[in-house]
RNA sequence: GGGAGCGUAGAACAGUCUGGAGUGUUCGCCGGCCUGUCAAGCCGGAGGUCGCGGGUUCAAAUCCCGUCGUUCCCGCCA
């Protein structure tokens, strides 16, 4: 062996083909498995692009019995066509192997952590401490390149589109509004601070200001929020926007942009235009402003049928303005340790309670609560979810929004398929602009800079005001956001003082960007998706960590690298910052 | 801020409810045998602060209290 001064290797494992039997060939790459058979040994040669068998001779290459796992290995060898009756249909190469003439140990490797095998499943804390090991697992490797082939159908995409890829700063001023904010000291300026941007927003819009008419990038965003499994507190958006546009544009461009990642990822045609829902519609049918479009189960309205009920707890929130609807979750196992798990869960979402039924052969219904519901009622009620035997009925009596957010879980708990075989996009449009806050506040519903549909209507009643917002949705995922934005500066001044957000306030913390609305501020609007959700949907894992190659704990830790950690105390006197005691506390212990 | 689950060998688990010697399984690791395997096979071996601290008890992986870590969820997430 020429010891690689020209080149390490001369294929990747997967180039290597049958075309190529009879010559020479030089590969390079880890030692996934050793199967040592004493006089003939067999090494499975991993790189980023597969796998390829090499046959050693342990006589002629002793050095064969000392590889391990995740040993570096440099082979050279001649391409031969395995055996009759060897061969592997599991393996891409499986029809051939490289017989080894030379065998180089590049590096060697410690006893590793877990195997780099997609079967094992190894507990996430110790998967993150060694990632770079967990990242050359197939799946994981497969998600790498999954969102790189994303972000590139979407760059292929816009380009084609004659949109504009702008950067825009991930140091900015700090907004309370929305998430908390990522802080950032500033030195030069001692007691200021920058924040990291939830989302290039305003930026944007002072792109269609400046000219660009037509906006994406690629934006790492930062929300100072608790983790989920389908979020991060850094995380990834394709944010884009558009002059001159109404909604219909803004649809046009993202739907193009998913249908090619899909195709891209999938393999599949995207059916456009993807299924509308207007957020009530959403609202009272699924439950969810993020509805999961891939099973029934609906919301039913059973008010009418119960107003009258002998069952306070019916009738009471009928006749004080509530509701009583119920979902038909089939013929599931049911017991009462089942019952006690949904009511639990019910009670999270703020319902007092559950009512459930099981459908009985006579007509009847078991029910803790069947004893005050007439016969008629019961009737009606099974008719009206369409219940045969055997069916479990969950019903919810409270305020409307309580009722459907509370069934809407329930649905999902009980009905959502276990993997994203299928795909069910939707937009949800139609959001109302502002919500009512817990303390009966006003607070806006997408973000301040939306436009509503009708400025008068908004005007007489802002709480039934319609937004142009919208949603896309994926299986029950929300994967991003987007809306027509107010390019009036008179109209966002109102806007700022529904939201409570005085004049002189909103002067101070948004007039230069409404006095760059004043200067021929051209329509638009536009939209942001998160790309994390969208590749994990497409890839099938169920946590958005999956997609991303270097997470954090739900506690902001990055095993691996101990982040965050403590610093020096001459770099905080350099910011002019100063511990508090409840921060010392902490770190004494 | 709150609720729930998990923590036992390098990895994944069983054992915990009903206390009785660190008992066990699979993979990995070390040694030996083995010429067609592909999660190779066979034989042998090593490997343990039962997360940590305290309590109850003659006796704690097991019961109780606290704490740390991690996962899922509610709140929060323009």
């Amino acid at each position: 062996m020429d010891g690689g001064q020209e080149m390490i290797r001369s294929h990747r494992a997967t180039e290597v083909t049958p075309d190529h039997i009879g010559e020479e060939v030089v590969l390079a790459g880890w030692v996934q498995r050793r199967r040592d058979h004493g006089g003939i040994t067999f090494l499975d040669l991993r790189d980023a692009s597969g796998l390829i068998q090499v046959v050693a001779d342990p006589e002629q290459h002793p050095v064969a019995e000392e590889l391990r796992m995740e040993y570096c290995v440099r082979v050279t060898g001649v391409v031969r066509p395995r055996p009759e009756g060897t061969e592997n249909p599991n393996l891409a190469t499986g029809t051939i192997e490289v017989a080894a003439d030379g065998i180089e140990v590049l590096s060697t490797a410690k006893v590793l952590p877990f195997m780099i095998d997609d079967r094992a499943e190894v507990e996430e804390l110790v998967r993150l401490r060694y990632r770079y090991l967990d990242l050359r697992r197939p799946k994981m490797a497969a998600n790498l390149r999954a969102r790189s082939r994303a972000t590139a159908a979407i760059r292929r995409t816009l380009d084609d589109l004659g949109f504009l890829e702008v950067e825009t700063p991930t140091l900015v001023n700090s907004t309370p509004e929305g998430a908390r904010d990522m802080l950032v000291p500033s030195r030069l300026r001692k007691g200021e601070f920058y924040a990291l941007p939830q989302s290039p927003q305003l930026f944007k819009q002072l792109l269609m200001v400046a000219g660009v008419e037509r906006y994406f990038q690629i934006a790492r965003c930062y929300r100072d929020e608790d983790f989920r499994a389908d979020r991060q507190i850094e995380f990834t958006q394709l944010d884009l926007e558009g002059s001159f546009w109404e909604r219909e544009d803004v649809f046009d461009a993202i739907e193009q942009v998913l249908a090619a990642v899909v195709r891209d990822l999938r393999g599949v045609e995207l059916s456009l235009p993807l299924p509308r829902l207007s957020w009530q519609e959403a609202m009272d049918r699924y439950g969810s402003d993020k509805p999961d479009l891939r099973f029934g189960m609906e919301i039913t309205d059973l008010s009418d049928i119960v107003a009258g009920s002998e069952f306070g707890v019916f009738a009471g929130a009928v006749g004080s303005g509530g509701t009583v609807r119920g979902i038909n979750v089939g013929p599931v196992d049911w017991s009462r340790a089942r019952a006690d798990e949904l009511t639990e869960k019910a009670k999270t979402h703020g319902a007092r309670g559950l009512v459930w039924m099981v459908a009985e052969e006579d007509g009847s219904v078991r029910s803790p609560v069947a004893k005050f519901l007439s016969e008629q009622e019961i009737a009606e009620i099974r008719e009206r979810l369409e219940a045969c035997p055997g069916d479990v009925l969950l019903v919810v009596a409270d305020r409307w929004r309580t009722v459907v957010d509370t069934l809407g879980a329930l649905r999902t708990e009980l009905g959502r398929p276990q993997s994203h075989e299928d795909l069910a996009f939707l937009w949800v449009i139609d959001f109302p602009m502002f919500e009512e806050e817990e303390d009966g506040s006003i607070t806006f519903s997408h973000h301040p800079f939306t436009s509503p549909v009708s400025i008068d209507a908004m005007r007489e009643d802002p709480k039934s005001a319609v937004a142009k917002a919208y949603d896309v949705v994926v299986n029950g995922v929300e994967l991003g956001s987007g809306s027509i934005r107010i390019h009036d500066p008179a109209v966002q001044r109102e806007v700022f003082e529904i939201l409570g957000i005085d004049r002189d306030t909103a002067e101070r913390r948004f007039g230069w960007f409404l006095e760059a609305l004043e200067y021929g501020t051209p329509p638009h609007g536009g939209f942001a998706f998160g790309i994390d959700r969208l590749v994990m949907v497409l890839q099938d894992e169920a946590s958005i960590r999956d997609v991303i190659p270097f997470p954090k704990t739900q506690t902001g830790v990055d095993p691996m690298t101990g982040a965050p950690t403590q610093v020096a105390a001459e770099q905080l006197e350099e910011l002019g910052i100063l511990l508090g005691p409840e921060a010392l506390e902490r770190l004494e212990n």
